[in-house]
DNA sequence: AGTTTCGGCGCC
DNA sequence: AAAGGGCGCCGAAACT
């Protein structure tokens, strides 16, 4: 079995790599080589390629034209398994794992650094200590036993998997960047602004908007400064809390209009105006470095830019090259699809065993056919409301549907207790999440009853304080946030595998949207590969069930015509 | 003066 | 209509 090798880069810029067996450990000699891409390219037999970390290894690979087909990021999985095994906090680098190994003193994991502007995407982490190989091979080999010691084995090796391939997609991702034009961005930004004054300031339409808001409260107001707002406010006699928007649209005062106007555009000035397009736009490419399993529900992050915000306004600058096409793709009601398959809920299954609008059929059978009462309560049942019209409306889900509602309903109280949470495949929710960032608040049922208990006692005796209750709809929210983010994952992995012999890039990523850059010619090719791996992944993450995973596709020269 | 937190809002 | 989950980013405010 040589069929997945060990890479462990040194510090001189070699490298050293070594064949693996079925246990993890190494099957023959360690070869040690001067150049890294040089070692991997010549050894095009190996499935897959078991190194410290993707972000260390491969864009150094990808700057030399390498691509490697399947890797296994030590670190991500140390990072799952010690979530797996409750240790939420423990340190997760590949030398602190072996340090636990031997017993020896544990060291703590290295900053995170962040992005700055235009700078390349991470080529090393600095900071990381190379590991010699045999060091390496030794933690992965523990690694395995782990995996077998969960409660699903084979699942759990496929989350591990399963995140590593989307390092690999994450790389490639920053490696080619999303097809952008600054000209376009700033034929939008000067429909919406006007023109940009010299000096920096606000351009001309938020001058005047600001002007109309002043004249409004008949004195100088600063639109973009809430505490103004707020006295300003109370001055014409309306007490508001804040400034939010849905706080402020329905009061009635000649200021409401330019100000949400005002608010709607200073963000899009001060978010992706003039200077982010300076900052992060080069060469026709918006380059956000995506981060793959930058959250403890297996979302992506972005790393600079607001990769993941960009506005639907300015999604017009997003264009494909000259004679190519972006495949847009965008799976449909995916959480409910989700929740229909951890769940196994007969009723909800079938329903989700249609490619027809989802919410529609949920409310044919639960709602008498009102379509935004059905959307109301699958969102209050996934996120946890906790008040208004979609308490009553879960009630009719809880009737229809109960093996669904149950599901999340025992996610939240299992995260009340502190007791651990988990994805499909295994990703475990921290127990004390959702009550900030305390990370080094210990798993346990918080004693204290609720500060904001109504004298009335709305709540029972002993119920849930806030925090705990925060856990709960975290918890929720969590098993279904996170199980798509599983299936996310293998679609990913699977489109990936579907586009090597093509041109076509992966371009972009968000959530349960897929961008695929591609020439005109490879994107029917491309929908259809789309369409395949969504299906794939279905089965490979959740197991044969009857819940179809239908995406909406559009074949467009520019993002913002997708929809 | 430099760093952290807050308020607000963009996306899913 | 309002309110639940996850994020990142910006400037201002609050802190050291």
């Amino acid at each position: 079995m040589t069929d997945r090798w060990a890479l462990a880069p040194a510090e001189d810029g070699g490298v050293e790599i070594a064949p693996l067996g079925r246990d993890g450990l190494p099957a023959g000699p360690v070869y040690r080589e001067a150049d890294l891409a040089g070692a991997v390219r010549g050894r095009p037999e190996v499935a897959r390629w078991v190194w410290r970390s993707t972000a260390e290894v491969y864009p150094r690979l990808l700057a030399t034209g390498v691509r490697v087909e399947r890797c296994y990021d030590i670190e991500d999985a140390e990072t799952l398994l010690l979530g797996h095994e409750g240790r939420h906090g423990e340190p997760r680098s590949a030398a602190a794992a072996l340090a636990r190994l031997r017993g020896g003193p544990v060291p703590p994991d290295p900053p995170q650094r962040s992005a700055e502007p235009g700078a390349q995407s991470s080529l090393f982490e600095p900071q990381s200590v190379p590991l010699p190989l045999a060091d390496l091979v030794e933690v992965y080999a523990d690694q395995q036993r782990r995996h077998d010691a969960t409660a699903h084995p084979e699942r759990m090796r496929l989350l591990t998997a399963a995140e590593s391939a989307g390092m690999l997609v994450a790389a490639e991702m920053n490696r080619s960047g999303l097809p952008w034009s600054a000209e376009v961005h700033r034929q939008v930004l000067h429909d919406l602004l006007g023109e940009r004054y010299a000096g920096g300031g606000e351009p001309r339409r938020l001058a005047e908007l600001a002007d109309e808001v002043s004249a409004a409260f008949g004195r100088r107001v600063r639109p973009d400064l809430p505490a103004d707002v707020i006295k300003a406010f109370a001055q014409a006699g309306i007490k508001v809390r804040s400034t939010r928007r849905w706080e402020i649209e329905s009061l009635d005062h000649a200021a409401v209009k330019p100000l949400v106007e005002y608010k709607k555009l200073y963000r899009i000035w001060v978010a992706h105006g003039w200077s982010w397009l300076q900052d992060w736009v080069r060469d026709g490419r918006f380059r956000p470095e995506f981060v793959a399993g930058g959250t403890v529900t297996g979302r992506w992050v972005t790393n600079g830019g607001g990769g993941l915000q960009i506005p639907k306004v300015i999604r017009r600058a997003v264009v494909a090259d000259p004679g190519w096409r972006l495949v847009v793709a965008d799976a449909d009601q995916m959480e409910l699809r989700v929740l229909a398959a951890i769940s196994r809920d007969p009723g909800l299954m079938e329903v989700a065993g249609r490619e027809t609008d989802l919410y529609q059929s949920v409310s044919d059978r639960a709602f008498s056919g009102d379509r935004d009462q059905a959307k109301i309560a699958v969102l209050g049942a996934v996120y946890g409301q906790t008040s208004g019209d979609g308490l009553k409306n879960l009630a009719a889900l809880r009737r229809r549907f109960p093996k669904a509602v149950a599901y999340v309903d025992d996610a939240a109280r299992a995260g009340e207790e502190g007791r651990l949470v988990r994805t499909w495949l295994g990703r475990t929710c921290p127990p004390a999440a959702g009550v900030g960032d305390d990370a080094a608040e210990e798993a346990g049922i918080p004693q204290d009853e609720p500060a904001d208990s109504p004298a009335g006692g709305e709540w029972a005796p002993g119920y849930a304080s806030t925090d705990a209750r925060a856990r709960g709809r975290f918890a929720r929210n969590f098993v279904v946030q996170g199980s798509a983010a599983d299936w996310a994952l293998l679609l990913l992995a699977a489109l990936r595998q579907a586009c090597a012999g093509m041109a076509a890039e992966l371009v972009f990523f968000q959530h349960d949207e897929v961008i695929v850059h591609c020439p005109e010619e490879e994107a029917e090719t491309v929908v259809a590969a789309i369409r395949e791996a969504a299906e794939l992944a279905g089965r490979l993450t959740f197991g044969r069930t009857p819940v179809r995973f239908p995406f909406t596709t559009a074949v467009v020269e520019c993002y913002a015509d997708a929809k």
